[in-house]
RNA sequence: GCGCUCGUAGCUCAAUUGGAUAGAGCGUCUGGCUACGGACCAGAAGGUUUGGGGUUCAAAUCCCUACGGGCGUACCA
């Protein structure tokens, strides 16, 4: 990890005054960044390691003072409370920060013994309706996570797991054969996904007719829920004798299943590259469904498991009560098959930690399926993670597939990209051509997607209001694409005056102003902000320090001119840092699977 | 009922996991271009962090309590 000089020195300071304190493996001192209110670049807070020095912290502060009075680095320290304030001087800011870029990104790398060879698992759509913003806020978490993960050192493995079978899947089904009348993508120019979704609706429609008329005609079962009265109407018996079907390998059945399937798996390719989402593989819970029945049956014969009286498998889980994995029937639950495909992800490719992107009405499911798996004596169970994330509400409340109030995925992206098109057409409509234009919005528009759904914390449930969600203004993803598009514009035209700025004949301490120093101490904290992001898998960390390392870079481009510099060595010095801001944003940016145009 | 979780500016969200005077964006109001690109910048107004107790050098954060949302509590997935 890179570190201020003196900061480092600090540490080895320390150490030796605080000889008899127990300090850890691999201690080091963190400096922050001062507050905007206080005076100095730096802040060390003192309170926080009182505990491992074993000393107050009034004292403590006072050694650090001392230290850093007598460093060459330091301008000020100033001790407020137990807080030591320190400006440092411009050469020393930038020789540890933006003068060499390279070092700079690459030292967030995680040492060798940190690497780790992570699975994470996310998506996971069913093949009976095309997929909506509630699976793009998991396709971008999960997507961007793995690539944070990826950045910092990790091994990743992305895997998709698809929910191909099953009830749901045979109501698109009946419905297409009911009423279909054989048309196809092709024949309809109908995208696959799109297609197999709007029987599913129709399906819908037809079942609650049914329901209607079958409480009109039997009073008594007016009451009786949707669920209750299923197997009573026609379509729901005919449904499920489809269902019945399918898993006696019913040759018709299976045809129907393939081939409409097919369609969907069309349809859902595209929306991945659209996203830029690659999978290293996909699982077809058709393929996986009957995993994890030979894990319970040798779970109960090593006592983890036990049989109920009426037959049922279970496992008391204690607080969590008690979990039946098979029932008196012996046929599989939900959570049967996610023991037997945890296990079947381990096998396939041993990884270190797996992460489950999935929302957080499942949390206590995934509780259980860890101490399952603990149970069951796994070594690497205490490595399982459940990345849990909040619903997306609409300003009409929540997104309801059957009640047809779901934000589509394909059509949101078509109308942010179109949005972002005529953002572009108004600005330069005349100058650039059409292609670009469209190469532009694709970028712009996807990217203030993306940025805004990282922008919340995962775990929050958020409010998308199609008016006002879809901006390209302040905090928002275009707004970081922007500075990077001016950087680019200015190092264009330096390339045509001849500028040259290598990092190594750059003077830096011609950079005193407060807007260059900020802008570099803001940019030192890259590496540490990434780190933490990937540690605590959160992605809005790092939105966050983008947007503010991109507003001290739009505050620089106000006072600081570049080209108009008042003199060459000067322009260079503020151009060697432009070209790292830029080198740090688009890093970030595309760390989050955000592209960022040349221009725009 | 029980469990988990959340409640922060008019709105949408932050707050380095217990740190300094709680910050951004949007919206509202006021300013800034003979432009290194205005998808920008500067400023103002806006808060008893849902209410009430407690813990300590320090609480939006931890504990207790009341109120109010969300989710879960299946031999559904």
């Amino acid at each position: 990890m890179n570190s201020f000089k003196c900061i480092t020195e600090l540490a080895t300071f320390l150490q030796k005054e605080f000889s008899q304190a127990a300090f850890p493996e691999n201690w080091t001192v963190n400096a922050d960044k001062c507050p905007p209110n206080m005076t100095g670049d730096l802040t060390i807070n003192c309170f926080r390691f009182a505990k491992i020095l074993r000393g107050s912290p009034d004292k403590i502060a006072d050694k650090v003072l001392a230290f850093f009075k007598r460093h060459s680095d330091v301008v000020t320290a100033e001790k407020i409370k137990a807080f030591v304030n320190i400006t440092l001087t411009p050469g020393a800011v930038y020789r540890d920060s933006v003068a060499c870029l390279d070092t700079l990104l690459k030292s967030s790398q995680l040492q060798d013994t940190g690497q780790k060879r992570i699975l994470i698992e996310y998506s996971a759509p069913n093949t009976n309706k095309p997929q909506h913003l509630g699976h793009v806020r998991n396709n971008t978490l999960g997507m961007s996570l793995a690539s944070l993960l990826s950045r910092v050192g990790h091994d990743v493995i992305q895997i998709n797991l698809v929910n191909d079978r099953g009830i749901h899947i045979c109501k698109s089904m009946l419905a297409y054969e009911r009423f279909g009348k054989g048309i196809t993508p092709e024949s309809t120019g109908i995208k696959g996904d799109h297609l197999v979704g709007s029987f599913y609706v129709k399906y819908n429609a037809a079942l609650k007719r049914e329901l209607n008329d079958l409480r009109e005609t039997k009073p008594e079962l007016h009451d009786e829920s949707d669920d209750k009265l299923f197997l009573e109407t026609e379509i729901g018996q005919a449904t499920h004798k489809m269902l019945q079907d399918w898993e006696n390998g019913d040759e018709k059945v299976i045809a129907l299943w393939k081939e409409m399937n097919s369609w969907v798996f069309a349809g859902f390719d595209q929306t991945y590259k659209r996203m830029g989402i690659k999978f290293n593989h996909t699982y077809l819970e058709s393929e996986t469904y009957l995993l994890g029945k030979d894990i319970v049956a040798d779970g109960l014969a090593r006592g983890v498991f036990k049989k109920r009286e009426d037959g049922a498998i279970t496992i008391d889980l204690g607080k969590m009560s008690t979990k039946v994995v098979l029932r008196s029937d012996g046929t599989s639950v939900y959570i049967t098959q996610d023991i037997g495909t945890t296990l079947k992800k381990y096998s396939d490719y041993k990884p270190e930690e797996q992460i489950w992107v999935v929302g957080d009405e499942q949390i206590l499911h995934f509780k259980m399926l860890f101490e399952i798996m603990k149970k069951l004596g796994f070594a690497w169970a205490n490595d399982l993670h459940h990345l849990a994330y909040g619903m997306v509400n609409l300003p009409s409340g929540k997104m309801k597939s059957r009640e047809g109030t779901v934000v589509d995925a394909d059509e949101l992206f078509d109308e942010m990209v179109n949005l972002a098109g005529e953002a572009c057409k108004e600005r330069y409509g005349d100058s650039v051509s059409s292609e670009e234009i469209s190469r532009r919005a694709e970028t712009i528009g996807m990217g203030a997607l993306k940025f805004m759904l990282l922008k919340f914390n995962s775990k929050t449930t958020m409010l998308f209001d199609p008016q006002a969600s879809v901006r390209f203004e302040g905090d928002t993803g275009p707004y970081v694409q922007y500075a990077c598009a001016r950087i680019n514009s200015i190092e264009r035209k330096a390339a045509e005056q001849g500028l040259k700025f290598d990092a190594d004949t750059i003077n830096w301490d011609l950079l005193s102003g407060n807007e260059e120093k900020t802008l570099a101490i803001t940019a030192f904290f890259y590496p540490q902000i990434l780190q933490a992001a990937a540690e605590k898998m959160d992605c809005s960390a790092l939105i966050d320090y983008l947007l503010e390392l991109a507003k001290a870079f739009n505050r620089f481009y106000r006072e600081c001119p570049v080209l108009a510099a008042d003199n060459e060595e000067l322009a260079s010095a503020r151009m060697a840092l432009c070209h790292a801001i830029r080198g740090i944003l688009t890093d970030g940016l595309n760390t989050l699977t955000i592209e960022v145009p040349e221009a725009m």
